[in-house]
DNA sequence: ATTCTTATGGTTATTTTGACTACAAGTATA
DNA sequence: TATACTTGTAGTCAAAATAACCATAAGAAT
């Protein structure tokens, strides 16, 4: 599967492997007013001119697929300094319409309200949606989402990621609520509490909710010191 | 980072990403005598001619990333048949010396004793290596391997993969000592045994080890129907 | 007959779970 | 002011699960 090209600036004969394309693709998760959202982004220019995508592009020569992932989603949606993890490539010869190309899928969880979002680059707009209303994407972008998906409410179950969705302080019910929406299933409050509690996972803060119609709870903050103690010891993560 | 190239046979001027190659590189675990295995090939050709590696290579065209991955370990090894799972893209931009390669790596788990192992295309050779005893490959593989290994301790406390490696009729205690080694923990036989049987995964056969110097254990068979119908209404797999 | 190894079945105290109840704290409304 | 309503917090209790053991059975080796 090697050919022969000459290079038209330089003239050279360069042997390449015809396979040649790879794309980096990003699946950001919000979670706002008690929904999960994921960021997408609005092509400005190329053959998808004017229709929804994952914030995604091309990997430069001389960046890692890691840097390239970051680069990207800075110059598409202004988002920086995210904790993005690789979810996998995607690879069906077809995917894409004018060629080969490969796509490393990349996803994050982020506080909506920490970032500011602005589209760039050959993005025209950005915006979130709804998971559970996701328009028509680009190829294969709709399937990458709900891989995505999946891999979440695994992950969620394996590491306290569910955290980076909430803000920093927060009560244990819109914990519950958080892990009800992505797992789509209910829980006891009663037994929530005594169960994430004993984890001692939780830094019990001397402040309550603001402005809330109700008796207000008692705020949280997850404490990151504790959990690595935790893990080193082989900590198993569960609700 | 797209440039122009003249196709050598049909004199086309063609524009491609300089980005262009990608490869694939697969993970063979086995489980024998007690030990954990991964399979390795020696290099028969090319740059790392006789060094030893992961089985991988190019992949075509026209073909998928799973598929390639498939035909990849057929070639070299002869194995055929396999659950393939994709790990994620390896994409250090100086991972491979002669030029910018990305590699997809793909890991599985199988049976020794039921595959017959025959290096072949552009292998030499192609053998079984204790986990604890992998010699220096090339590029960044001994990173790869390093990867799977913690893959497989996690993927193994959610999913009943590691049956995978056991022959069809096991003996419990062997069930027992595979996740003490793929975990590196000891546990109690007595309480394995109650907790897997309370599980109802395992089918209890009739027949017990043939040829042991000791009392002859009971002879068990994992039910992959009874796995289907418990992960339906949401299972969760530990020991 | 004795010893050794492994298989298998129990016991027990302790911890964890799930389902519920009760009540406290605060807001909204009559 | 009284009452209803919502949400937070604490506790009860029976059932299930866990961890740490002990005891004995089955068979092979000496």
């Amino acid at each position: 599967m090697i050919k022969k090209f000459i290079d038209e600036e330089s003239g050279k004969v360069i042997e390449r492997s015809v396979m040649n394309s790879i794309t980096i693709d990003c699946v950001i998760f919000g979670f706002d007013k008690g929904s999960l959202k994921v960021l997408l982004v609005e092509h400005a220019e190329g053959i998808s001119k004017g229709k929804w995508a994952l914030p995604g592009g091309w990997i430069k020569e001389e960046e890692s697929i890691d840097n390239a992932a970051h680069r990207l989603l800075r110059e598409l949606t202004g988002l920086d300094n995210i904790y993005l993890e690789q979810l996998k490539a995607f690879g069906d010869p077809d995917r894409f319409p004018l060629g080969r190309v490969i796509t490393i899928g990349y996803y994050a969880l982020i506080k909506i309200e920490d970032y500011n979002i602005t589209a760039g680059f050959t993005a025209s707009d950005a915006k979130w949606y709804e998971v559970a209303d996701i328009p028509e994407l680009i190829y294969d972008h709709n399937k990458i989402i709900n891989f995505s998906l999946k891999q979440l409410r695994n992950r969620v179950k394996q590491a306290p990621i569910g955290f980076n969705l909430l803000p920093e302080k927060f009560t244990l019910l819109q914990l519950m609520q958080l892990y009800e929406q992505i797992l789509g299933i209910e829980m006891d409050k009663s037994n929530f509490r005594r169960k994430v509690l004993r984890m001692k996972l939780l830094q019990a803060l001397d402040e309550k909710q603001q402005d809330v119609s109700h008796r207000a709870a008692k705020l949280y903050r997850f404490d990151y010191a504790i959990y690595k103690k935790l893990t080193e010891k082989g900590f198993n993560f569960e609700f």
